[in-house]
DNA sequence: CGCGGCATAGTAACCCTTTTCAATTACAGG
DNA sequence: CCTGTAATTGAAAAGGGTTACTATGCCGCG
């Protein structure tokens, strides 16, 4: 019933590898045929059937993409930008959300393998004693570029931004407000937070600040995880003037406790947070934040993999680091 | 060099179709020999090639999720939630973004047909006038769902919030707070808009309010022209007590403008949006806002569309509205 | 007149799986 | 020993394209 090729070599009287090759324009084929198929088949509203190209060619030109969330602002900007570097080009995007949780992960590439995507860009969460994925998307030769989260030693495409000049950024920036007893909310226990810790800690030594262990707090990457380290840091004596913390959700759950415990803000406490999220500058108190290029990071990971479909001669990975850029807002103005 | 089940039917000495009818769980198979089936695919690390399969099945297991752009929240909320509704049962989202313009829009749609999706959700751009599109989804007898923005007169299933009860909620919430002088930034000239037009009409009638017509400003969807809106009610006298905005980042626009020019909010105007975005509860004054579930919207839309898939019966095209709440915060507090 | 060369069109095989239906085997019953 | 039935297995044909190679016709040229 539906309209194939073969439909089209019939009414013509020609073959379909006559019609493939117009519908290609590849090989030669003389002006008047040409016309011929072109016509009937804008008259039957021909549209190829990219299933059974795909099976031939092995190409899908569909690429996925693999991350923890969407509803995270820097995860959907990632996205959109993919979407947008990969759609000229011809190209489909496969989304895939695993909620953090690496086993979901793992089933989504492997289904997403199955289907022949043509390549991969990935937030991953596997722990690196696990990394067996990597391997079977290896095995089948499908380009792949790792985003936001690297793993070191895993010889592979990275597009993200320079942790631990964030973690120095921000912290640099509150010492240059007058602000000494610096903690910091960190995230969970992986690659990233720890890069912006050490950030953290390397801006302290620097300017020969002393900070007490209990200074750092340990947390998750969402909005609650922020409220309730930062409650605990406000219980300290003394008190921190200054919070550096993993991201922005987090800086704005400590910002809400801040404020519930009746500080003001800055003021008696200066906060800075990581990934200038849209609205960051309409919160409570707009706050200061280190921009992530997240635009620039899923644009960049999507033309890196682009480059690498299709090319068999494996070439040597590349990592991207995005230099981060300080906003300056209201939350860690100077007191005066 | 890729394994298929040809290499596991010639290694097991049997025929391909016994290795299908095992991996399928499907026709009677002795216990021996779906065992050594099962045992060699496991070994040699097999995986089916969804794309072939799909050419003889004619389902994908994809459907397509064609939205305007995933950086503004609700729409990365819907996706969120298309995406988990639909994982659990085998399906992919390939995910588009046309920004709104309703040629990519209808390009990209083509373009996941020629892929063989098996279902489309769609908040869609098209003028009411050109809707050539859903005629050519379904000559292809592809389902689809509309969500966010209807399509009168056009035969098809739809999710979306009531944007009328939207309307008169949050107006109606303004007149209880003794508001008097209620302004609206409205949205885009399109269907979604005029009927919170309408609920805001239809509040201040059913109270007995008379608003000068230009109290109602037209706009777009973003924060950039809720700023430039208000500055246009700004110059009004007397001046709106209140502003229902089309959309939360139209609201939070509409307060950097209210904020700037150094009245007091809630206090000399009040404002309430529509949305409940992530983090309205953290701006610089917590935003009244409508509640449109999105989350709700996008598990249902994916849920109806797979009731359909699969089903040769049409039937019957379904309307969820889903009826929105009200959710009250600062920007409307009630002035003593 | 025969041959090489070019331009165009077509044949057959293949991509990997599913589906339909026929073939084979085993076995019970007459 | 023959027949009928049930349980397994397999052969062949899709499904809609692409690819490599072959066939055809026409031309100019030695």
């Amino acid at each position: 019933m539906p309209v194939t090729m073969l439909t089209i070599a019939r009414d013509l009287n020609i073959s379909v590898v006559t019609v493939s090759k117009v519908l290609r324009n590849q090989g030669r084929i003389s002006e008047a045929t040409r016309e011929r198929v072109l016509r009937r088949a804008k008259e039957l509203n021909y549209q190829m059937n990219w299933v059974a190209r795909s099976l031939v060619t092995r190409r899908t030109y569909t690429i996925g993409l693999v991350l923890p969330e969407f509803t995270h602002p820097f995860f959907a900007e990632v996205a959109q930008a993919v979407a947008e570097t990969v759609r000229p080009r011809g190209y489909h995007m496969v989304l895939s959300c695993f909620e953090e949780n690496p086993e979901i992960e793992e089933n989504e590439i492997d289904s997403m393998l199955a289907r022949q995507i043509d390549g991969l860009i990935i937030a991953t969460s596997q722990p690196p004693e696990h990394l067996d994925i990597f391997q079977r998307i290896r095995r089948r030769e499908v380009p792949y570029v790792l985003i936001d989260r690297p793993i070191i030693g895993l010889h592979a495409c990275f597009v993200g931004v320079d942790n631990q000049a964030i973690g120095r950024l921000a912290t640099e920036h509150l010492i240059d407000q007058g602000c000494a007893r610096i903690a910091h909310l960190r995230g969970p226990d992986a690659r990233i937070s720890e890069a912006r810790m050490a950030g953290y800690r390397q801006a302290l030594a620097k300017r020969g600040l002393r900070i007490p262990g209990s200074y750092v707090v340990e947390g998750g990457h969402r909005d609650a995880s922020g409220y309730e380290g930062m409650k605990i840091l406000l219980k300290e004596r003394p008190l921190p003037d200054a919070v550096f913390c993993f991201n922005d959700p987090v800086a704005i759950g400590a910002i809400r406790a801040i404020l519930e415990a009746g500080l003001k803000l800055p003021g008696d406490i200066s906060v800075a947070g990581s990934g200038n999220i849209h609205y960051s500058d309409l919160l409570a108190v707009p706050l200061t934040t280190v921009d992530q290029g997240s635009r620039r990071i899923g644009a960049l990971a999507a033309e890196l993999l682009m480059a690498r479909i299709g090319v068999k001669t494996s070439i040597k990975p590349e990592t991207i680091l995005i230099p981060p850029k300080l906003v300056e807002r209201q939350s860690t103005h100077r007191i005066v």
